[in-house]
DNA sequence: CGGCGAAGTCAAAAAACTTTGACATGATGT
DNA sequence: ACATCATGTCAAAGTTTTTTGACTTCGCCG
């Protein structure tokens, strides 16, 4: 699988809300549990669609969530 | 394929850049001119990373390029 | 100790996204 | 009229994301 280069704050989104465990982000979200665990240990990027519900949920923009390095310089 | 709910301004932003083509656009984030196409009509939404590198060549925040309804009341 | 909840791993299948290539249309220019 | 460019459509193959289910680990409570 390809790595990706987005990275998150999911985790410490959730626990600045009550302790949101993975498993109900996942349920109002929509998603499964592995796909929480797997976004946010930077897997792989979601679909923009839920990277919208994820930020959603913590009344947050997509900006804020989600982080985009530079790309100046990276040669893989 | 499921619909999307997730709208764009993807085709006002290229005129706003200088007449900038589907082609064009396409070279410039590294995909084929169909994604473009596709994801311009609105037939699915890209992947985040993908989404970054649009809103960069346009120099735009995601939430500038990409806008998610509010979600009350749909039940399909 | 035994059980429970939260987090994590693995693998295979399903669904969504992306590419490739071939072709059609309308507008523009020569 | 003919060539060209931008846009669009269709379908099949390829890749990435999401789901399903079974199984582990750690910390905590009773």
């Amino acid at each position: 699988m390809k790595p990706t280069r987005v990275t998150n704050s999911i985790r410490s989104l959730r626990f600045a809300h009550g302790q949101m465990t993975q498993a109900d982000l996942a349920n109002r979200i929509g998603v499964t549990r592995q796909t929480v665990i797997a976004i946010e240990q930077g897997r792989y990027s979601p679909s923009l669609e839920m990277a919208f519900q994820i930020a959603r949920v913590f009344g947050a923009a997509l900006d804020d969530v989600f982080q985009y390095p530079d790309s100046t310089g990276e040669t893989p």
